[in-house]
DNA sequence: CATTAAATGTAGTGAATACTACATTTAATG
DNA sequence: CATTAAATGTAGTATTCACTACATTTAATG
């Protein structure tokens, strides 16, 4: 018979190319674009060769495609993980803000990787089977705090839950995206500490005045 | 003596070919960005040739920086032409910030450049002589609101012009930005003129309740 | 009209690109 | 150990790229 079963040593190693190939595809796709990174690069940055991309990922769309699902999974992950204050709606939303604000600081490859994706106008995602996948649990951080708020009556009914996550999420994304011509637009380097801190502070502060309850008399 | 004096026929067909260029290289390097965008397509598209970019803008990135220069002038130039209420300032940063928001969807180009310019660090900002020149009449639509509206005691002391313009363009570039991914993310095309309107409502409700004065009792 | 220089047109060059044909190695199985 | 197929390595190919040397046209001037 020919033989059917896996080959656990053969296959370990390809995970192992396959993964490191990716890592090598982010990193080069986060900081040269779609165009701008070749696949040479790539393969070299992953001590491998550009023959295996095309070996495991098809072509250079099907690897930009893989670290595309890849950044997004990553971003879901750590959005799962992230557990709120049931009792106070108001520190489970600040809490809430922090994580996104703080990721996309932490991670400008997810920033930089979406804004190749929609220059390409979602031409890739759209392929993705694993994309539409994600787009569930999207919101559910803000929806428990927003959720919980309204329970309590500290938070307006009207406040939903997509506006004030878009809200977070511009706040917190067009920041780190865009902060090179920021601080050559308003002459003042937004990557400094004090700078993030004041700039997180105030995206809590502005979040929670616009969905907090105004008190009656 | 030699001809010191300009030719006019000359020059308005050469103004005319550097304006074409400049228009094209717009309009491609929105498309595909700095490396995605070819200097034969922008000749082609402008109806020159290539080698007319090498006379006028030495090179590919000169081209680039004139582009960014050009984007950024518009900008200005819009900003400029608000004439705001001076006597209501709700009204006046209800209109600020309805040019800001519809800016960014009028003008895509705008907001894919910038993203290009951001994708290399400001490398080419940071070159440019014009652009520093731009940075100064920037939060000055939404300083003029505010200000009017700290006099009058319906603003916040406390609200900052820079925070505040940071807050619209945020929400109004993100929404632009990245509505390929989101509208994929959320499952909704953010794009439709109900959705927009709504986002549009929302922004100017977010960063009035963000700057308003709270009642006391 | 001859001269002149700005402006444009043509035809390339070398380098980098995405991708591939083919050979070789590796670690399983019978 | 021979066989086998997955996995990897090597050496290309055709094309596109940014850029340039050189020729030509255009509209001024004396």
């Amino acid at each position: 018979m020919t033989p059917r079963t896996r080959r656990p040593a053969h296959q370990a190693r390809a995970q192992a190319t396959q993964q490191s190939l990716l890592e090598a595809a982010i990193a080069v796709f986060s900081t040269h674009g779609l165009h701008g990174g070749s696949v040479s690069r790539i393969a070299e940055l992953a001590q491998s060769h550009d023959r295996m991309i095309y070996y495991y990922f098809g072509n250079k769309e099907g690897l930009f495609i893989a670290a595309l699902e890849e950044i997004y999974r990553r971003y879901n992950e750590a959005e799962a993980a992230v557990i709120l204050d049931t009792t106070n709606p108001t520190k489970a939303l600040t809490h809430a803000i922090e994580f996104f604000v703080r990721y996309f600081r932490d991670h400008p490859e997810f920033v930089t990787v979406l804004n190749s994706e929609n220059l390409h106008r979602g031409k890739h995602i759209s392929q993705s089977l694993l994309a539409s996948q994600f787009s569930k649990p999207a919101i559910g951080l803000v929806d428990q705090a927003l959720s919980l708020g309204k329970q309590q009556g500290v938070f307006r009914a009207e406040a939903q839950s997509r506006d004030v996550y878009l809200m977070i999420s511009a706040m917190g994304y067009f920041y780190q995206s865009n902060q090179y011509t920021l601080s050559a637009f308003l002459g003042e380097a937004l990557s400094s500490p004090k700078c993030y801190e004041h700039w997180e502070s105030f995206v809590v502060d502005a979040v929670l005045r616009t969905v907090t309850q105004s008190k009656k008399h």
